[in-house]
DNA sequence: GCCCTTTCCTGGAAGC
DNA sequence: TGCTTCCAGGAAAGGG
């Protein structure tokens, strides 16, 4: 699923692509709800003859800032972008943007989870969500204060977009693992050693994700590809995700998998003990 | 206002 | 083998 390092992979992709300045030249609509605002038929009214002028990121958004509006692109589980000549609808396509230059970049979305947002102004959407990690401003300092003011458990709370962005189950349970942290602790209950380990970690664990051009697991229906279909290499580097019933990397005892929040929670019970 | 539950979706896996 | 049920999960909406 495709959480911060994904979605800044497929945007450094969009932008070797050659996409800067390209106008949209059509537009096809494969499945309606997909266009979260406007309706689909303003949507495709305003998104004709729009450039491309910026490719960026806001926690898991795409941000594409074309003449007169913002395109935001939120992949949700299933999301992908493959960009190429290929006119053939794809099994899963739900919407396609097509270019002047006949590129066309098809948006597949096999869960229709995915959501586009065209706006004039991104500032209204982006009000609600919390500090990007990966940015001058995600202090500890910072961090510390947000969870010393909150009774939530530690999981959720690092789910929230509102506080932090861009954190998936993925990378949440891979940073609990690194500070060794119960992700069923409230957040205001972890003392202060605990707290700086788990800063580190979401920094350490993020960048670890781009460097290794993002997480691809599964084969067939694998939920993360790269624009240009390239798979990620960060599966390779996890260390609890997904890997219940296999030693913990640290002390060898057998990790399991737990439900927190109504989220499947990988743990290792030896390293990560409720205070 | 905070926190928990439900909803949206498909298809692979598990259960019978 | 073939059918039904369960499960995966990000974020918004609804309820307590």
């Amino acid at each position: 699923m495709p959480e911060l390092p994904e979605v800044q992979t497929i945007v450094q992709d969009m932008l070797a692509s050659d996409l800067l300045g390209r106008k949209i030249a059509d537009v096809q609509i494969y499945w309606k709800r997909t266009i979260a605002f406007p309706n689909p038929n303003i949507f495709k009214k305003q998104i004709i003859n729009e450039s491309i002028r910026e490719i960026g990121r806001r926690g898991k958004f795409i941000v594409l800032t074309l003449s007169h509006f913002t395109l935001l692109i939120h992949l949700r589980m299933t999301g992908k972008f493959f960009l190429n000549n290929q006119k053939k609808k794809t099994p899963h396509e739900r919407v396609r943007l097509i270019f002047d230059d006949g590129r066309i970049l098809h948006y597949d979305d096999q869960r229709k989870f995915g959501k586009w947002h065209l706006l004039e102004s991104s500032n209204e959407k982006f009000d609600t969500i919390g500090i990007e990690p990966l940015s001058p401003s995600f202090t500890f300092q910072a961090f510390k204060a947000l969870l010393n003011n909150s009774s939530q458990q530690i999981k959720p709370f690092l789910l929230n977009q509102r506080h932090v962005a861009g954190l998936g189950n993925i990378y949440v349970d891979e940073a609990l693992w690194a500070a060794k942290i119960h992700p069923e602790q409230k957040a205001k209950t972890i003392g202060l050693s605990k707290q700086k380990e788990l800063h580190k970690a979401i920094i350490d664990v993020l960048k670890q994700g781009i460097a290794y051009m993002g997480t691809t697991l599964g084969t067939q229906h694998a939920n993360y590809f790269s624009v240009s279909g390239r798979r990620g290499g960060n599966q390779t580097q996890l260390k609890v995700f997904r890997r219940e019933n296999l030693p913990c990397p640290r002390c060898e005892t057998t990790l399991i998998k737990i439900k927190v929040a109504q989220r499947g929670t990988h743990i290792c019970p030896h390293c990560q003990i409720l205070d």
